[in-house]
DNA sequence: TAGGCCATCTGGTCCT
DNA sequence: AGGACCAGATGGCCTA
């Protein structure tokens, strides 16, 4: 029986930490799974558009104490079986190997550990677009933002502001003229995914 | 059904 | 040494 604990926040203000007993009878996916959906659910800032696959995080990650089990460089490097293995470039092959060598961490243990870094991160991302879909101004029936039309409107928008600010007209009759004469801005920024103009009250 | 969007996994690279 | 960041690959879901 093995200890294993996975440290999920870093920053101490919050203190996520996932540890599972590892026998032959664990298995991390059902507990890991739902644990990372309970710190979406808890961290509250997601919209109701925010979706979360129905898939599996964790297709492959059935870890039992043979996975766990220390094994020699050469097996660990190709413990996945995939063909790849075989036309990897030496130098890569090498690398990793060199790697397994040092931590004495198997592989698919290291690389468990990585996706869930990289999902937390992904994660944080995400919550960051939540938070400028939040900014930037659309219609109410405009069908959610996808990430990059997020970014473009808030370029967009943006750059409408500073317009604003440099003529130093009335915000609100500045918008008008725009609404009337058709707006053109110096940057050529897109303006929203529908092809309506965007209201600037939100 | 094709295409867009997204989440996830993965390996490489850079940084601390 | 280990974590963060990044880009490519892959597969699922949704919509026109």
């Amino acid at each position: 029986m093995e200890d294993i604990l996975f440290d999920l926040d870093h920053d101490g203000t919050t203190d996520f930490a996932f540890w599972g007993q590892m026998d032959q009878n664990f298995q991390f996916q059902t507990q890991l799974d739902s644990f990372l959906l309970d710190c979406s659910a808890a961290s509250g800032q997601l919209s109701p558009w925010s979706s979360f696959g129905c898939q599996s995080m964790f297709p492959d990650a059935q870890l039992t104490l043979t996975d766990l089990d220390v094994q020699s460089p050469g097996s660990a490097v190709c413990a996945e079986g995939d063909s790849s293995c075989a036309d990897e470039p030496l130098e890569v092959t090498k690398r990793r190997a060199r790697r397994l060598v040092v931590t004495h961490q198997p592989y698919k243990v290291q690389r468990h550990a990585a996706n869930i870094r990289e999902r937390k991160r992904m994660l944080s991302i995400n919550s960051a677009f939540e938070e400028l879909r939040c900014h930037v101004p659309t219609f109410p029936y405009e069908k959610r933002l996808s990430k990059i039309d997020t970014l473009r409107l808030a370029i967009a928008y943006i750059a409408l502001l500073r317009e604003i600010l440099v003529s130093g007209c009335d915000p609100k009759s500045y918008v008008d003229e725009c609404m009337k004469n058709g707006y053109k801005n110096q940057t050529n920024a897109i303006w929203n995914t529908s092809g309506e103009r965007i209201p600037l009250v939100h």
